[in-house]
RNA sequence: GCUCAGAUGGUGGAACUGGUAGACACGCAGGACUUAAAAUCCUGUUCCCGUAAACGGAGUGCGGGUUCGAUUCCCGCUCUGAGUACCA
């Protein structure tokens, strides 16, 4: 029969998921490899040519990984709570669990038709009580968490209470809030539960505070940095700004030195790296603290004292004082020339002199004006004013300018500077526009016409530092500052705690109620703490979250707590009502956990999905321990990538799991773009749009504006008129300018989308070829890692490969034909060739290579004319991680059991196959190739570079002169120089 | 601005550690089969000179270098894409 695809794959699908032929092992003596997808968001949109591209290459991989003898696991799942889910609910009433089912079922119907190894079994969703109980747990866990940074590692916040119980405040060295109070152990026994509460919370790895966020009033909710672009939402483009709030963090700071070195451990494309690292930003360098000299008093004594300057701090204890400041220069303190602090800091008032104060205060709502967008168009310029109060160099007494400016951000560092304008080039601009003195601090510095930050030569103007080296110095400087109490090192990070709050409905609720205005935990035998219902999915009237609408949601408290909750509880005992179970209601937490929630651990849950003890058992993680191959795209590089290795650290110091990194290998697939096309409308004198459209060769001499147009109707870019003027009403009577007597549409690359017409759906593309040609169509497109648009034209060119193949079994008339006769040498060559290429291009994930690979030796083989089964069966399952369908078949037409192609061993590779007698050299004069000379490869250079120069066409072209210089690389090249 | 990746025919791309540049496919041109079309098959296809072939010349973004030999290594530049942005 000729090659029924679409009936050879319907069967091969229903087979699979019947028999559950890619359900992986729990228990074996196999090796385990783990290949994990990024696990979709189930968008109303469906699947579009571009989302299969990774899940294609891991399945190629797995296929070829349980080929190769090893247990794999190979999971999908969805990541099914979000915004868009949400926003349709808020639209239509529909409850955003009942557009998520509809959504995954859609993408289930997708995935199944291209024929993935998914075990799905093992399915997971993080919308689903059973799953985010799990979520609720680890957060928990994180609750009861702080950072013991003497041990670098998390420890259980009992540990901690212990250590207070018995010593008091000294002795820890944790990662926590600033502002924790230093306590002897009968204090901290004498503190309230609620006290004691209240400042175990500056320590909790999950904390309450009230930190700046991005809030988007659109959206209703707040968002992580990551989904905020230059001012806007990532999801809708909405205005979005800084705002004040009470919020969930989570202490990912604590692990910034952890997730910098694991970098170096993992597997991971070098650009990914990178963002990861710039996104930690780590910076080594030093606080130094500047004594401040009191505003000068409108009183005749022109030099305030040092008690007055003492005056100036208003909130007392460190910065009493002083201004403190972050450089990764110490060295070049002494170039300090003025300080410059960020127009937000808090002690801009108190410094402002009454004569500056106009001047300081305009500054201050000039830049207030300023949006993010224009602070950063304004990059090269500067702009400031100055306090009118001064500061004193620590290490040399010089009194200097304090001036306030925007360039100094005030969340970075301590937000404020020391200005180096002989080695800062913002310093330097600083100086110049307002005539603030410059010193050259090193002997080649050239400091002309910019700043010059070297770190060669030696110092001068420096004092104690004069003749050193920058390393010398900055050592010296350092340890002088310590020595003056003025400074200390210090290691600075750009990246902040996590928010992990969410004023949204289609979240996981937080599994934490509110006593006291303190948070506390709900018990983890109450878990789920389950999404209620509301009536509406948007914020309450008074800006509560959503979830503030729903009746009767309060925490009881329980009559079965544990006893160590019971002691904490005491001193309410008496105020909880009366009656058996029936604890006073508390009001729980209104916000839901981020997007990122629910991906922080789930490639954990698929080991083990079913466990309703445990997020994964103590064995499953064991075995399946972390995984080895990792496919999805890049933009999660600083989310959840980076989320993911923070939480699995953690779980890794409370002994949960024992990779220190999930994820050894990861790969990024390119992305797909869209490619769309435009049609011209011509518009007419009066500016108006007429019916007229212009071919795109033409529009140079009209004024037209362009329009998309639906890449269906449209074929090598040229238009099918009919179909334009069906496609709708309004272009029914559409006229076109033509060139050649055709419509030529414009073309540009895009993101894929519906709003440009430009989607092309895998659902046709399957129905026309089907989900082989499909699946190695898609890695033929070129290297995966690469962005490519996406572009129809060459797919029939797969299809007509797997034809080929098909016949190869096949006799004219379609008949099943297949011979048990000796291969030739010729017919072994052609597939250990492929045996060993296909090796190594899945070994580096080139699989568009092996895909003309298999081509060659299709078309090698159709020339061979070879039938024989002693190829052809290897040929199968050579191929089936590309293209299982087909091949399943085939393997079952050679008479072999159905199912079992997909777990039997991959053909050796045997080189005697390859071994060849002779090589066609290339003979190249100057470098420049020739003729081709057979020769026989037992020959040695000596006697090859005879022969060659014996031969009588290379004779014609030495034309009678004695080469300077024969070349002979063995089964290479032969290169003769004249 | 900085960081990273990249630039090869009409198109997607191949050439893995320096060794025959353009594999494989698309497209295009010509041909076979056919009343015709579709499908299929065959031939050609980097560019230039030459009627065609032989033959010759140029050629992997641009300019230089190292080498017997460079798409590959080094230096400088141009352009494209991605990320990031006053980070002290």
């Amino acid at each position: 029969m000729d090659y029924q695809f679409a009936a050879i794959e319907k069967k091969w699908q229903k087979f699979w998921a019947e028999h559950q032929t890619f359900k992986a092992e729990d228990k074996t003596t196999k090796p385990k490899y783990y290949v994990l997808d990024m696990f979709p968001y189930p968008s109303g949109a469906g699947l579009h040519v571009g989302h299969p591209l990774g899940y294609i290459a891991s399945d190629i991989f797995a296929r070829y990984k349980r080929l190769k003898g090893f247990n794999v696991l190979h999971p999908m799942g969805y990541d099914s709570f979000g915004l868009p889910a949400e926003q349709y609910a808020i639209q239509t009433g529909q409850h955003p669990a009942i557009t998520t089912e509809a959504n995954i079922a859609t993408y289930r119907r997708q995935l199944d038709q291209i024929g993935f190894s998914f075990d799905w079994s093992r399915e997971v969703r993080t919308s689903s009580p059973d799953y985010y109980k799990w979520t609720q747990w680890i957060f928990i866990q994180l609750f009861n968490s702080w950072y013991n940074k003497t041990a670098d590692k998390a420890e259980p916040i009992s540990k901690l209470v212990e250590h207070f119980e018995k010593y008091g405040s000294t002795g820890i060295d944790a990662v926590c809030d600033e502002e924790v109070l230093s306590f002897t152990a009968d204090e901290w026994r004498a503190l309230s539960d609620n006290d004691k509460q209240a400042e175990l919370l500056k320590y909790r790895l999950t904390y309450l505070r009230e930190s700046t966020v991005n809030w988007c009033a659109a959206l209703g909710t707040v968002l992580a940095n990551d989904e905020v672009k230059d001012g806007f939402s990532e999801r809708g483009g909405y205005p979005v700004e800084q705002k004040k709030m009470m919020q969930w963090s989570m202490r990912i700071t604590a692990y910034a030195d952890r997730l910098l070195k694991g970098l170096d451990t993992i597997d991971w494309p070098e650009p990914l790296k990178e963002m990861q690292r710039n996104w930690i930003g780590k910076s080594v360098g030093a606080l130094v603290k500047f004594r401040i000299i009191a505003p000068p008093k409108p009183s005749p004594v022109g030099r305030a004292s040092e008690e007055s300057a003492a005056k100036v701090s208003p909130t007392g204890g460190d910065l009493e004082g002083a201004i403190e400041v972050f450089t990764t220069r110490a060295d070049t303190i002494f170039g300090t020339t003025f300080l410059v602090i960020a127009p937000e800091h808090e002690l801009v008032e108190p410094l402002t002199t009454p004569g500056q104060k106009t001047t300081i205060e305009a500054y201050i709502n000039q830049t207030k004006k300023k949006s993010e967008l224009e602070r950063m168009a304004e990059a090269k310029t500067v702009s400031g004013a100055f306090t009118g109060s001064y500061a004193i160099n620590p290490v040399n007494g010089e009194k200097i300018q304090i001036w306030i400016a925007d360039y100094v951000l005030a969340g970075y560092g301590t937000g404020a500077v020391m200005a180096v304008p002989s080695g800062d080039q913002r310093d330097y601009l600083f100086a110049k526009q307002y005539n603030l003195p410059i010193i050259p601090i090193i002997d080649i510095q050239n400091i002309e016409t910019e700043a010059d930050p070297t770190k060669e030569g030696r110092y001068i103007n420096s004092g104690f530092i004069n003749g050193l080296t920058y390393k010398e110095a900055a050592a010296t400087v350092i340890a002088k500052l310590e020595e003056l109490g003025a400074g200390k090192a210090k290691v600075n990070y750009r990246m902040r705690d996590a928010i992990f709050g969410r004023q949204r409905y289609w979240g996981e609720p937080v599994p934490v109620y509110f006593k006291d205005g303190l948070p506390h935990l709900i018990e983890e035998k109450d878990l789920p703490l389950v999404l209620p219902e509301v009536d509406k999915y948007l914020p309450t009237e008074s800006g509560e979250p959503p979830l503030a609408r729903a009746s009767n949601w309060k925490y009881q408290a329980s009559p079965k707590s544990s006893p160590k909750e019971r002691t904490l509880k005491e001193g309410e005992a008496a105020s909880l009502s009366f009656g058996e179970g029936r604890g006073e209601a508390y009001e729980y937490e209104l916000s839901t956990m981020p997007g990122w929630a629910g991906s922080s651990w789930y490639w954990y849950r698929y080991m083990d999905a079913h466990n309703d003890k445990e997020f994964a058992s103590k064995q499953a993680v064991e075995y399946w321990k972390n995984v080895d191959l990792y496919i999805g795209g890049s933009e999660h590089a600083t989310g959840h990538l980076l989320y993911s290795r923070f939480w699995n650290k953690f779980m890794k110091d409370l002994d949960l799991v024992i990779e220190e990194e999930p994820f050894k290998k990861l790969i990024n697939q390119g992305h797909i773009q869209g490619r769309s096309n435009f049609v011209y409308r011509l518009i007419d004198d009066a500016g108006q749009g007429t019916n007229t459209f212009i071919s795109h060769g033409l529009i140079k001499q009209y004024k037209t504006s362009p329009i998309h147009v639906d890449v269906n109707i449209v074929e090598n870019d040229i238009l099918d008129i009919n179909k334009f003027k069906v496609w709708r009403p309004e272009y029914k009577n559409a006229e076109f300018i033509l060139e050649n007597g055709k419509y030529v549409c414009g073309v540009e690359i895009e993101k894929m989308s519906k709003s440009k017409f430009n989607v092309v759906n895998p659902d046709n593309l399957i129905e026309r070829y089907g989900a082989d040609t499909l699946r190695m169509y898609e890695m033929f497109l070129g290297p995966l890692e690469q962005s490519k648009p996406w572009n129809t034209n060459g797919i029939e060119g797969v299809f007509k490969f797997l034809r080929k193949f098909w016949r190869l079994f096949h006799d004219d008339a379609w008949n099943f034909n297949v011979s048990d006769e000796e291969p030739t040498k010729a017919e072994l060559k052609s597939l250990h060739k492929i045996i060993r290429k296909v090796e190594e291009d899945v070994d580096r994930f080139s699989f568009n290579t092996s895909v003309s690979s298999f081509m060659i030796a299709v078309n090698e083989l159709t020339d061979l004319k070879c039938n024989k089964r002693a190829i052809l069966q290897d040929m199968v399952i050579i191929l089936s991680p590309y293209a299982p369908h087909i091949c399943e078949e085939l393997w079952v037409l050679l008479g072999n059991p159905a199912g079992t192609l997909s777990y039997t061993p991959y053909p050796k590779f045997n080189a005697a196959y390859l071994i060849e007698d002779e090589f066609a050299y290339p003979i190249s004069i100057n470098g420049k190739t020739k003729i081709n000379l057979n020769i026989s490869l037992s020959l040695e250079s000596k006697d090859i570079e005879a022969f060659v120069l014996a031969n009588a066409d290379v004779q014609k072209y030495l034309d009678g002169k004695a080469p300077k210089k024969v070349i002979v690389v063995k089964g290479r090249i032969v290169n003769i120089v004249l």
